[in-house]
DNA sequence: AGCACA
């Protein structure tokens, strides 16, 4: 059976049919959070170009991460679509540079090659407007300082509050992280409190469980996250 | 469906 069809291990993957909705620096944050639980990510490529999106590439620093992740988030509903995973055809140039193999000059000969390919094709002239790839803003990194004293520290129990999430996370992104534990119930986010979430368990064991696993999961590297016990 | 490194 060929899962991958065909492609030899390769320490990045290839994943398709993406959401072409989500907006490509959030779509790189939504991978980031979800496929660095298989192991160190070195990049992540992105383009929204008319032949690349919905598709990306996660540079993982072993083969034996991307693996993993290709078999076990194979299918994974992402963004209300099923993820599609291969191993990537070729070397990532980040890895290549990093090898000392990268040859700049070979690489752009293989850009004309292909140009010549898809200019032999004839075009029908039918031209959408110029998509905007507008960025939204950098990740204000503001959130406050607080330091609790020991009588407002709550009890164990089924509720999880979560702080110092980057502004731009979404609740899907914390539902893909925090549903891998037994017990998940649901992710809730508060559109005039960015940074902050809570997310409930069926009881205190499974929430203490999922905080044990994810206290300090960094969604971007400056934000590892802050999991406490919600106030009841 | 589509394998790049803007």
């Amino acid at each position: 059976m060929m899962l991958t069809g065909d492609i030899p291990p390769n320490q990045t993957i290839y994943i398709k049919n993406l959401n072409e909705k989500v907006k490509k620096e959030e779509l790189k944050r939504s991978l980031y959070c979800l496929f660095s639980q298989y192991g160190r990510i070195v990049d992540i490529v992105a383009l929204k170009t008319p032949k690349l999106r919905g598709q990306s590439w996660v540079v993982f620093s072993e083969v034996t991460a991307a693996s993993n992740a290709v078999r076990q988030m194979q299918n994974f509903p992402f963004y209300d679509k099923p993820m599609r995973i291969q191993y990537a055809k070729s070397k990532s140039d980040c890895i290549a540079k990093a090898e000392g193999t990268y040859d700049k000059k070979k690489k752009q000969d293989e850009k004309v090659e292909k140009r010549k390919r898809t200019e032999e094709t004839p075009q029908t002239g039918a031209a959408n407007g110029p998509r905007a790839d507008s960025n939204g803003g950098g990740p204000a990194a503001a959130s406050r300082q607080g330091k609790p004293s020991a009588q407002d520290v709550a009890e164990p129990n089924n509720i999880l509050f979560i702080q110092n999430l980057p502004h731009e996370t979404t609740s899907m992104m914390l539902e893909v992280l925090f549903k891998q534990y037994p017990g998940f119930r649901e992710v809730r986010m508060i559109e005039a409190k960015p940074g902050i979430a809570f997310v409930e368990f069926d009881d205190d064991v499974q929430s203490s469980v999922a905080m044990q696993a994810l206290q300090g999961f960094k969604i971007t590297p400056q934000n590892p996250m802050a999991i406490t016990y919600a106030k009841k």
